[in-house]
RNA sequence: GAGGGUAUAGCUCAGCUGGUAGAGCACCUGCUUGACGUGCAGGGGGUCAUAGGUUCGAGUCCUAUUAUCCUCACCA
């Protein structure tokens, strides 16, 4: 089907037709097909508060790249999408978008709120999912899922039970990291630590009994209020004849004990810790060995509570300050220190992250992941590239227990009942619960799962092929992915976890909303096109390095893409109207042909190698390099002269043309689904789609090695006169009869229209006998060329240039000679590398005999 | 404190299981060759961070050093 093509190529005119057409077909859709091998990705979710950025085009493409080739090379692929809840997130938007209206949460109730979240999700939970169409996601919409979805809602139920029913759910009063501005608790990953300048107050606890003082330093003066010891360390021989007694605490009054533990650096400070089980971590587990009170000091909006009436309803920093003034007032305060330390903060809102006792729900984390360190130990999960596995092991051997719970509504409630008549406590996966001791009606736990790193769906479709995701994450989500796929499936959730850099700004910066360097892919590909951009992210990384975005790098990739598209116009300006892509090959193929389809079938062979081993960007350079230079600057310049010519050959030249670009735009699809399509329709005429041909296999029918090699001496011919005429300033217009002395001339006798049109010669003389008077004289490992062109030869510059040009393959001779002559290069090198070297020896020694006829002629 | 990445042409980066260094952009010189100037032809430019080691042979493997970036933990 012949149609005009426009001279560029118009991305905008393209994509969303082409989209429409592959939503039409319904081809992005999987069924189980037992007679195909599947194949599948799921997509790590998007929030529903997300918008595409550089990071998701990136993920996306990798994903999409896989997936289409599968789906080319005979699997039954599914990409499953879906996005993500984002509880805390999604959250604070609508918390935020509330305000504006001065509506609060409790004025609306837990289902007022969740009416609206739910409507806000409606209204832009499907923007991201419409940007990842953008970019050519060849996702089973159909099957798309929601994290917040029934589905969903019941997995993570029957999860909870059974975890809970093992005992690795617990609930508990522990530290926990929490936000007094989001109001809930937070997991270790959403705590940011920022250097901060603070000061360290040195304090003076005096003793119970009168005899004198123990000095300790602490950032945080505001939770004195809370401490229920003093420790030190066992071995420290400066306080050992204080353990057992007790101080005084300052402000407060409290008598407390000076305990023992090793916890406690003799070198830090002054060796004398003040302990606050409530309010840090470590205080804590002091507290625990032994046996100290918690008092929590703070509200849940970080305010002092009204246990401690002079600074009760206090923010913690205004206390902070009322309470060193205190102690300096009463003689407690040795000195103050400017001090800059690490302070926890919010990843979503920033504030400053109080850590504080609190009751919540936790998954005991080291039983579960020993299954899951050897599921990755044994090689039954493999990371690619394989070094993020240390990072992975680095993570999971000394993993913490996991606070699962947080002061949300939008989320997946915990199902714990508990009854208010006898405290009594239920997990159930039923919507409700009878109290089993008093028969009574339980009231469900408040709190939401703060699940959203996990993705229960992902049984249903177990286990999968490929997780494709940044390295950013492998901590919080694969870890907990392999985790849940091991502990519930008793199988690997994945074969293979391909992990990516981070896309960073031009500069090298991370993206982010707060630099505002963020490029927004949904730009990038009005302006330049999705396959561009894809391009652009595919190739010229390799896999878990970072990437800089650069909009000349996009640029690049779009003229590629107009360069393919030129090529189509130019194949099918010459075919008839009725013309099709041929099934196969004319009989008589020209030698520059069978140089052709063999270099396409050895590409072919290539690319599924590196795809097969993730190496997408070799791949991708790989057909780039074969469509600009193989295909468009040798092979297209080769059948201009026949089609010109006309007959069979030109028709076969036409075939071949045709039938070449199919393979190129097989090749091509996964990396440049839409322009790849485009032109698949333009030239096939039968409206199959171009993503559901089979993608190009090595064929050993279509291998043509000494054709390759032979042609490639006209090549190297046609090279070093353009190269030597351009040297003499010969303006290609500048015709010249062409002179051929070799031992070959059966394959330069097929070069010969080649020579005319691309090295400009007017005429071509094979094996004359003698060299013509004044001539430029050009030397190749098969063939002596000889151009005549009296009025520019120079017979002294041109024996000074044949005699530097004899330096040089001496010195190659010298150096491969070398290495030949070396026993242990030929004993221990393989025989191929041997060979090669031999080869390479041969030539040079028969060019170097052709330079030394060559400057005996001039002589 | 623990672990890891990176260091290759002016810039941004490739370089698969070790076999005499590549691309894109930029630069220089030519080109109205009827697909494409988002193009064509030709060209310059690298002691592959440093020092050792393994090897017949190292950009590629090992050790150390320097520079730079990151992750985790966090000291009161």
């Amino acid at each position: 089907m012949k149609k005009e093509l426009a001279k560029l190529y118009e991305p905008k005119q393209v994509e969303d037709k082409i989209y429409s057409y592959w939503l039409k077909g319904n081809y992005f859709h999987a069924e189980v097909n037992p007679s195909k091998k599947p194949y599948t990705i799921v997509i790590p979710p998007p929030n529903i508060t997300g918008q595409l950025h550089m990071g998701h085009a990136l993920d996306n493409t990798l994903q999409d790249i896989l997936i289409r080739y599968k789906r080319m090379s005979g699997y039954e692929t599914l990409w499953l999408p879906g996005t993500d809840h984002a509880s805390i997130a999604t959250e604070a938007k609508i918390v935020a978008e509330m305000r504006k209206e001065g509506v609060t949460k409790d004025m609306t109730g837990r289902e007022g709120f969740l009416k609206r979240a739910w409507a806000w999700r409606e209204k832009y939970g499907s923007t991201i999912i419409n940007q990842l169409k953008k970019l050519g996601s060849s996702c089973d919409w159909e099957r798309e899922r929601f994290t917040l979805d029934e589905g969903c809602s019941k997995a993570v139920r029957e999860v909870f039970v059974r975890y809970y029913e093992k005992g690795l759910i617990y609930r508990g009063e522990r530290i926990i990291n929490w936000c007094p501005r989001c109001l809930t608790a937070i997991s270790n990953a959403e705590v940011i630590y920022e250097e901060q300048a603070g000061h360290f107050w040195h304090l003076r606890y005096p003793l119970t009994d009168g005899s004198g003082y123990l000095e300790l330093a602490t950032t945080r003066p505001e939770t004195l209020l809370g401490d229920t010891a003093v420790a030190v360390n066992p071995k420290d021989e400066r306080y050992k004849k204080y353990v057992g007694k007790t101080v005084t605490l300052p402000l407060v009054g409290r008598e407390i004990p000076v305990v023992a533990d090793p916890y406690v650096d003799t070198e830090f400070g002054t060796g004398v810790v003040k302990i606050t089980p409530a309010h840090d971590p470590n205080d804590f587990e002091v507290g625990l060995r032994h046996n100290l009170p918690v008092i929590n000091v703070m509200t849940d909006d970080a305010k002092i509570t009204d246990d401690y009436p002079k600074y009760a309803g206090m923010d913690r920093f205004e206390a902070r300050k009322a309470i060193v003034a205190d102690l300096e007032a009463g003689g407690f305060l040795v000195e103050t220190e400017d001090y800059s330390h690490n302070v926890g903060t919010c990843e979503r809102c920033g504030t400053t992250v109080e850590p504080r006792v609190s009751l919540q729900w936790f998954v005991k984390m080291a039983d579960l992941a020993k299954p899951a360190i050897e599921a990755v130990r044994s090689g039954k999960i493999k990371f690619v590239p394989e070094r993020f596995e240390k990072n992975y092991f680095n993570w999971m051997e000394d993993i913490r227990d996991w606070c699962i719970s947080r002061q949300l509504w939008w989320g997946h409630r915990i199902p714990a009942f508990y009854c208010d008549d006898c405290g009594e406590t239920v997990v159930t996966k039923e919507p409700s619960a009878v109290c089993p001791k008093c028969g009574k009606t339980m009231r469900q736990d408040p709190d939401t799962l703060g699940w959203p790193d996990e993705t229960p769906e992902l049984k249903y479709f177990y286990p999968t092929s490929t997780l494709v995701t940044g390295w950013d994450i492998i901590t919080f989500w694969v870890s907990r992915m392999i985790v849940a796929g091991m502990e519930h499936m008793h199988e690997r959730p994945f074969e293979t976890v391909l992990i990516h850099g981070l896309m960073r700004d031009p500069n090298g910066l991370k993206m982010s909303k707060s630099l505002g360097n963020g490029v927004d892919p949904l730009e990038v590909i009005d302006k330049y096109g999705a396959d561009a951009l894809r391009f652009m992210v595919a190739s010229g990384t390799s896999p878990g390095n970072d990437m800089r975005y650069s909009d000349d790098k996009v640029k690049a990739c779009r003229n590629f893409a107009n360069k393919l598209w030129n090529a189509t116009r130019f194949i099918m300006m010459n075919l008839p109207d009725d013309f099709a892509i041929p099934e196969k090959l004319p009989e008589n193929l020209a030698l520059e042909d069978k140089w052709v389809v063999s270099k396409l079938n050895t590409l072919a062979k290539e690319v599924n190698e590196n795809l097969e081993k993730f190496e997408l960007g070799v791949a991708a350079q790989k057909v780039y390099d074969f469509i600009w230079d193989v295909y468009c600057d040798w092979y297209i310049e080769l059948t201009k002269p026949r089609i010109n010519a006309g007959g069979e050959s030109a028709e076969n030249a036409q075939t071949v043309l045709v039938w070449a670009m199919a393979g190129i735009l097989k090749l091509l699809h996964p990396f440049m689904p839409f322009i790849t399509e485009e032109i698949w329709q333009a030239l096939d005429g039968t409206g199959r789609p171009l993503m559901l041909e089979s993608f190009p296999v090595y064929d050993e029918k279509l291998a043509f090695p000494e054709e390759e090699e032979a042609f490639e001496k006209i090549i190297e011919a046609i090279r070093a006169i353009r190269n030597r005429r351009a040297e003499m300033n010969v303006p290609p217009s500048r015709k010249a009869e062409l002179f051929i002395e070799t031992a070959d001339s059966d394959t330069y006798e097929k070069g010969v229209m080649f020579f005319e049109r691309l090295a400009s010669a007017s005429e071509v003389i094979i094996n004359h006998g003698a060299v013509p008077e004044g001539s430029l004289f050009i030397v190749t490992p098969s063939a002596r060329l000889f151009i005549p062109m009296d009025e520019l030869i120079d017979r002294e510059k041109e024996l000074a240039r044949l005699n530097k040009e004899k330096a040089a393959v001496e010195k190659d001779i010298g150096i491969i000679g070398a290495k030949l002559s070396n026993e242990g290069f030929v004993a221990k090198a393989p025989e191929k590398v041997v060979e090669a070297e031999r080869a390479k020896l041969a030539s040079a020694r028969e060019k170097l005999a052709k330079i030394e006829e060559s400057l005996a002629a001039l002589s």
